[in-house]
DNA sequence: GACTGGCACTCGTTACAGTCGAGTGCCAGG
DNA sequence: CCTGGCACTCGACTGTAACGAGTGCCAGTC
C-alpha cells in the first residue's frame, strides 16, 4: 500500500484538525492549517488514495473528508505523539485523590476526576473479587439465628451478606466458626476460595457440621458468584456535548450500554497487565457502541492489576489526551491502593 | 374563575391526549375522541378560557394547545382518576422483588423495576442512616494498629471504615471496646448518637482512653457526616424516549442534575410520611430540572419512612400511572423490609 | 344566555426553484 | 511527482407559493 511518509502526515493532520473542529475538513483548510509544503491539489491527490484505502470518507460530495474508524486507528497506532499532562492536569488528579478515605471514597473522587478531565463518561471497576485475597472474615451474631458475614479483601473492598443459620447457635460456636473459617481462607486468593471451603466443610466437628455448612453455601456465593464485581459511572451528561453529531442523534443506545454493567466490564474490565487499551467505533463487539470508542486501563498496587478504569466517548475523541490521562489517573489510583 | 364541570372536562381531555399523542391537542380532535357533547366551537370557547387562565397555551397561533405546569397540576390535583394497577403489573412487581438477598439487592431490583414499569427514569434512596438506629458495632483487627469498623443499621444497611489506631492495641482491648461500643450504641437512633459517643470516651478506662477517643472521631464520621445518603439510579436511557420534544432539545442539564446526588436526595428524600408528592416543571426548585417532573414518595418497613423512592420524567408524563406505580412498589418495598 | 355553524385569518409546514460556494477530480504543463 | 486551473457536484441557504390545521369572532338558533 503506498502511505508515504506525507500521505501519514495528512492523515494526522485530518484527525487532529477534525476532532479540534467538529466539521469535515478539506484539503485547502489543510494546508492552510498544517505546514504540509505542499498544494492544495497535491493533499487532494493523497486523500483519494487514502479514501480508497478506506482511513478517510467524505460525508457527502461536496463536503471535506472525515476519518473513518479504520483511519483512528491507524491514528492511534502510528500517528499520536504523546501528549504529556499540563502541569494543572497532574495538580488535579493529586489534589482530588488525596484525601480519599476509604475504598469507596477512592473509587468515586476516581471517576469524577476522570470524567473532569476527559470530559467523556468516566468508567471505574472497583477492585475485582477474583485477584483479591482474603484479608479477614468476621462473623457477627444478629440473632442466634442469624449471622452478619463480613468478608474483608486486601483491596478494601468489604462485601457483607445476611446469613440464616438451621438453627440457634450458641456465642461459643460462632467464635470457633470464625477462627476455623479465617484458619482457612485468610490471606487465599478469592478464586481459590472454593476446594477451601469444601475442606471447612469436611474437616469441620460434627456438632458445627450442619451451621457450617450453611455458611458454606453463603461463602461460596459472596465470594465467587455473586455481585462478584461493581462498576462506577459519572460524567453522562458529556455525552451531550458536541450537540447530536457524535452518536449520530441519538443518545439512547449509548445510554442503555451504559445501564448494563455487564458491557461495562466487557469493555474496561479485559485489560491485559500495563497495556492501554483502545476501542474504536465498530471494532466493539456490542451494537449499542457501534458509534463510541472507549480508552481503558487497568490499575492496581504496584504492578499487579486488580481492576480497570476508562472512558468512553465518541469516536471523534482527542485520542492522546484521553491516553495520556487515563494511564495518569491509573498510575495515581495504583500508588494510593499501595498505600494500604 | 369560571371554571365550570366542562371546562374542566376539557382540560382534563386535553392533558390525556397530549399524554398519549405528543402533540397539540385542537378542538377538532377534542370532540372526536371524547364524549364532551358540544361542538368544537363551544371547546374553542372554553379553551381560550383556559388559556387565559394559565392552563394551557398555543405553541404557536396556528396549532392546538398544550397544557401548562400549571394545568398538569390542576390535573393532578383535582381531575386525575386513580389508575388501578393492571395484574400484569401487580405480578411484576412480586416477581421482580422476591428473591432479593440482602439490602444492596432489594433496592437495585427496586430501581430497575420502576424504571421499567414507569418507562422513566427511577431513583430509590437506600434507606436513610439518620432514620436508622444500630443494631451492632463490629471491630475487626487488621492489624496491630489498624481495625475495620463495621456498622450493621436496623434497616440492614452496612457501613464501614477503616480506622488508624495511635497505637498498637492488644487483641484482649479490641474485645472490651467492642463491648463498650455496643453496650452504649446498639439500638440508638443514629442522630442520637453524637453524645452517646462522647459519653463513650468519657466512660472508658483510663488504658482505653487514646484508642477510643480515635474510634469516636470516625463513628462520629460514619454514623452521622459521611456519605449519609446514597442512591440508586436506572432507567436514564427512557429520557431519550419522545424524541428531543421533550426536555427543549437538550438531556444536558437533565443528566447533570442526575449525576448530583445532593439534587437527587433533595427530590425524594424530603417526603412526609405516606404522602406521595408530585413536583411538576418549574415547581422545581432546581433550574435544570424546569422541564422535568418527579413523583416520589416516601417508603419503610410499616408505618415509619425510611428512605424515599420515586420517578422523573418529562412535565408530559402519564401522572396517573406514574402516581400508582410509585406507590405501589414503595409499598411493596415495605413489607419487604419488615420481614427483616 | 348558552351553544352552534360559518368564515376570515394566522402561521407553521411542505414543496419547489434558484443561487451560492466549498470541495472535489482530473488534466495539462512544469 | 507536484501544481495551477477548471469544470463539476451537491448540500446549504433563500425566497416564494400553496396548503391546511387550528383559531377567534360573529350572527343566528334553541
Amino acid at each position: 500500500m503506498g502511505l508515504d511518509d506525507r500521505k501519514l502526515a495528512v492523515l494526522r493532520a485530518i484527525v487532529e484538525d477534525y476532532v479540534s473542529t467538529q466539521e469535515p475538513v478539506g484539503s485547502k483548510a489543510l494546508v492552510e492549517r498544517h505546514q504540509l509544503g505542499v498544494s492544495p491539489a497535491t493533499v487532494r491527490n493523497d486523500m483519494a488514495v487514502l479514501e480508497e484505502e478506506g482511513y478517510i470518507r467524505q460525508p457527502h460530495t461536496s463536503a471535506g473528508r472525515v476519518p473513518t474508524d479504520r483511519g483512528y486507528r491507524l491514528f492511534v497506532d502510528r500517528l499520536s505523539r504523546v501528549k504529556p499532562l499540563s502541569p494543572a492536569e497532574r495538580r488535579a488528579i493529586e489534589r482530588f485523590l488525596v484525601g480519599a478515605v476509604d475504598l469507596d471514597d477512592v473509587v468515586h473522587r476516581t471517576v469524577r476526576l476522570l470524567a473532569q478531565l476527559t470530559r467523556q463518561v468516566a468508567v471505574v471497576q472497583y477492585p475485582s473479587l477474583a485477584r483479591s485475597s482474603v484479608r479477614h472474615l468476621e462473623l457477627v451474631p444478629i440473632s442466634t439465628t442469624r449471622l452478619m458475614l463480613v468478608m474483608i479483601a486486601d483491596t478494601g473492598r468489604v462485601e457483607q451478606r445476611l446469613v440464616e443459620l438451621p438453627g440457634p447457635v450458641p456465642a461459643a460456636d460462632v467464635t470457633d466458626l470464625r477462627r476455623l473459617i479465617n484458619e482457612k481462607l485468610a490471606n487465599a486468593r478469592l478464586s481459590e476460595t472454593p476446594p477451601l471451603v469444601q475442606a471447612l466443610v469436611e474437616e469441620a466437628p460434627t456438632g458445627l457440621r450442619p451451621t457450617m455448612t450453611t455458611l458454606a453455601t453463603v461463602l461460596l456465593e459472596t465470594l465467587v458468584e455473586r455481585h462478584e464485581e461493581r462498576i462506577a459511572l459519572a460524567g453522562t451528561a458529556n455525552l451531550t456535548r458536541g450537540g447530536l453529531l457524535d452518536f449520530q442523534g441519538s443518545l439512547r443506545p449509548i445510554l442503555e450500554a451504559l445501564e448494563e454493567e455487564v458491557v461495562l466490564l466487557k469493555l474496561i474490565g479485559e485489560t491485559e497487565p500495563s497495556t492501554t487499551r483502545v476501542l474504536i467505533g465498530d471494532e466493539n463487539e456490542f451494537d449499542n457502541l457501534r458509534a463510541a470508542s472507549v480508552v481503558s486501563t487497568g490499575y492496581g498496587p504496584g504492578t499487579t492489576i486488580v481492576g480497570g478504569l476508562g472512558v468512553l466517548g465518541p469516536t471523534r475523541m482527542d485520542y492522546p489526551g484521553n491516553i495520556a490521562t487515563v494511564r495518569a489517573v491509573a498510575r495515581y489510583v495504583g500508588e494510593l491502593l499501595a498505600q494500604n
